[in-house]
RNA sequence: GAGAGCGUAGCUCAGUUGGUUAGAGCGUUAGUUUGUGGCACUAAAGGUCGGGGGUUCGAGACCCCUCGUUCUCCCCA
């Protein structure tokens, strides 16, 4: 018999950690419904073909296959052995797995929609709360199963969907506490500086080496600029769009002075110019445009997202985008969408270490009773269930004990309330309620308990 | 896919140039205390030193392999 363990990068939850991540789930799944988005499950997993080749060479690599049931039958061992050469060789694996965990939410979500397109009620806004799986090895904050929590609108080209999207960010993180900036750009401009120096084709390296800054300085971003063979001439006009500081008004002035009369990075501007413009909350804009923000996903096309943590060090805590064309692998052409992702492990880690999580959250057992004999606990039991008819968490004691244990247990379960009811308050109709916190208690009739307020 | 660190009690860790029977704190259990918890004191339980091989009179320590884990790069949430 070995020791237990957990697969690599897998985690249990305890009740402390679950009732915390479900505050945070259950904020974001509420704002999520209050701005009419409805939800939407898929399973764990799905067939191979619906996720490979979506995620790029290395995503692939990433994504957790499921081996096909079957493979030991006698019968079939000639069949799954060339089916297991032909895995050797690279090529396809249908006879050794068809199957394989989702990798994220955005590809299901539009497999589904273009699976139901023609009973779908456009634009069609979901939310998705599930957790993903990536082969991906395991390092601070990155696990192999963790959850995503998804919103997104399709069959709509508005921007108002952008608007409210980036109102769903402030609402959440205003709600969770937590200080953000929310980053803004659009692949419009990203575009339109590839053009501008005259390599449209390199917009994917520009990108990623851009998207970089932030991490490793500007010196080693032209360092990767120049292996991805960009002249010293782009690298510059790179520079100088890297260098672009300001207020929101301010960094739009310089970039039309930059590539203004580029037809595409003027309708980038506009995109942000629109969203700017909504007030999102009462206070002033929580938006920052970001033109160094590029986001990796190759498929965005328009208004991209992302959200940072202020005051920790921590990545990005939410991201997203406009996409022109996702369903289109599957079939269904034409279809526009934006959405976007909140990370809910960093908002947990952020939040610890912001120590925001308020108090109620941790909500156990209120009020245990003490186990004082057969009698006393009939009497017990019986105003017990009306206290859990209220709503109110009790516990009858399990055996009994000296007050001592009794005692323990609900210190160390952090039970703040013990009803104590032993021979003598049973036969006067009574019961003891003390609060041990404040180390005070108090005798009052049986009949009142159920009235009683357990702050 | 590439690189680095760490594996000793349930947890956090000591463990001297390699030397007798591997320790501490916390936690657990029991008792001091059969109607009043937290504190204190006493005692107990708990270890194939991750696993395998090697060097040595002798290995928790040194060498090799392996497994696990953590971190960095790549990439990502």
């Amino acid at each position: 018999m070995s020791k237990p363990g957990l697969p690599q990068g897998t985690r249990d939850f305890s009740a402390a950690v679950v009732h915390k991540r479900n505050y945070i789930f259950q904020t974001i799944r509420h704002v999520f419904e209050c701005y009419g988005f409805q939800p939407l499950e898929t399973p764990a997993m799905e067939n191979l073909d619906t996720l490979m080749g979506k995620y790029g060479e290395e995503g692939d690599k990433l994504i957790f296959k499921i081996l096909n049931n079957g493979l030991d039958n006698p019968d079939k061992h000639q069949q799954a052995k060339e089916d297991f050469e032909k895995v050797l060789a690279g090529k396809n694996t249908k006879g050794i797995t068809e199957r394989a965990l989702r990798y994220d939410l955005t590809i299901p979500f539009a497999r589904y929609v273009a699976m139901n397109y023609g009973q779908l009620t456009l634009p069609f806004k979901r939310y998705q709360v599930q957790p993903v799986w990536r082969a991906d090895r395991p390092q601070k904050g990155r696990y192999r199963e963790f959850y995503q929590c998804d919103a997104d609108v399709v069959g709509s080209k508005s921007l108002l969907n952008e608007v409210e999207l980036a109102g769903i960010y402030a609402t959440v993180f205003e709600k969770l506490g937590i200080p953000v900036e929310i980053r803004i750009n659009s692949r419009k401009i990203l575009a339109a500086l590839a053009e501008l120096c005259g390599g449209a084709d390199k917009m994917v390296d520009i990108t990623v080496a851009i998207d970089k800054l932030d991490k490793i300085g500007l010196e080693k971003v032209k360092t990767e600029l120049a292996t991805k063979n960009l002249t010293y001439a782009q690298i510059n006009t790179i520079e100088q769009y890297l260098s672009i500081t300001g207020d929101n008004a301010a960094k739009i002035t310089a970039l039309k002075q930059l590539i203004g009369n580029n037809e595409t990075g003027l309708k980038g501007i506009e995109e942000i110019e629109y969203v700017l413009n909504y007030p999102l909350t009462t206070h002033h804009s929580p938006l920052t445009t970001d033109f160094t923000l590029a986001r990796g996903l190759n498929y965005y096309t328009g208004i991209i997202f992302e959200v940072k943590a202020l005051n920790v060090q921590m990545g990005s805590i939410g991201g997203g985008g406009r996409y022109d064309d996702l369903t289109g692998l599957f079939g269904v052409p034409n279809v526009p969408g934006v959405g976007i992702s909140f990370g809910v492990d960093r908002i947990y880690d952020v939040m610890e270490e912001l120590k925001l999580f308020p108090d109620e959250v941790q909500a156990g057992t209120r009020v245990l009773f003490f186990n004082l004999g057969e009698a006393e606990n009939k009497q017990a039991f019986g105003l017990m269930q009306q206290l859990r008819s209220k709503g109110i968490a009790s516990e009858l004691f399990h055996e009994n004990t000296k007050f001592d244990k009794q005692f323990k247990y609900a210190e160390k379960k952090q039970i703040p309330y013990v009803v104590i009811l032993g021979s003598e308050e049973l036969a006067n109709g009574t019961c003891l309620v003390k609060d041990l916190r404040k180390s005070e208690q108090q005798s009052i009739t049986q009949a009142a308990l159920a009235d009683f307020v357990f702050l």
